[in-house]
DNA sequence: CTAAACCCTGTACCATGGTACCGAGTCAAG
DNA sequence: CTTGACTCGGTACCATGGTACAGGGTTTAG
């Protein structure tokens, strides 16, 4: 089949807006495989398999910056495995550490929440006393 | 003591930069008590604590936005502290939400990990082949 | 053949949380 | 009284991840 597809085409199939992935080009994630006469751009389908995987790796945490670099290790294939194995130890790293900070986040949320009473008038809420003092107690 | 600080020194005080209150003053979270007739801010320490107020509570994983009306909350002591509570428990879903994302993220990038041998050529990395198709399998 | 629907580039804009620079006025120490 | 540090308001800029619009050219269906 190898389509040829325009970018409106692509945008619907991937379900983005045809400005991000001409964005995703300036940010050197996505080229098109070609360009008409007139200048359209035309994509084979594995433009969508990178579209995709570009999707997939920001769901996994990763910024379009380092999605890119991801897109890079793959095309120089002089890079082995283990780089994109460090790459993502090291991002598994950063998001342990963000759901660690978050659990704690929702700890000291649950217990301002617990020792605070319906009935009372904010200047005694005891929330809003602990954030005067020094709240944040799951760090 | 009722201080009666410059801008300066409240920013030292708090390790913020004075851009920065000045920003929170645009932001409506931040008033100074007066001005001298210079034109110059003047803030007293209850200004250090609403400061401290505002770091904690972005600490705790609120926007500015939010921030501003947990103040307003305050500031009109109409409200009762049940508001609070109710604000309160709402970002404590977002943030448990946002917690047990990141955990699927942990175990999705863990198992990619686990599945990739360090020597092979990229073109081969499991990692990227599982990002080719489909990720994030903790959602 | 015409009109709608699409595409092009370039630029500006959105929110978020700040940071930096400008020219001018003010304050405090020596 | 001067000089350097501080402050003022206004505006522009940073990164991030897009989105929108203007003013054209192209393609395609009727």
């Amino acid at each position: 089949m190898a389509s040829g597809l325009t970018i409106g085409q692509l945008a619907k199939m991937a379900s983005v807006n045809v400005q991000t992935i001409r964005y995703y080009e300036r940010r050197n994630l996505l080229q098109p495989s070609d360009r008409k006469v007139s200048g359209y751009r035309v994509y084979g389908d594995d433009a969508l398999r990178q579209l995709r995987f570009i999707k997939n790796a920001q769901a996994l945490g990763f910024s379009l910056r380092e999605v890119s670099d991801l897109l890079n290790l793959r095309v120089s294939s002089v890079a082995r495995c283990g780089t994109i194995q460090v790459k993502a130890q090291a991002k598994l790293r950063q998001v342990e550490a963000k759901a660690r900070d978050l659990r704690g986040l929702v700890r000291a949320l649950q217990s301002l929440i617990c020792t605070c009473q319906a009935g009372q008038p904010t200047d005694q809420c005891p929330i809003l006393q602990k954030l005067d003092k020094e709240a944040a107690s799951g760090r």
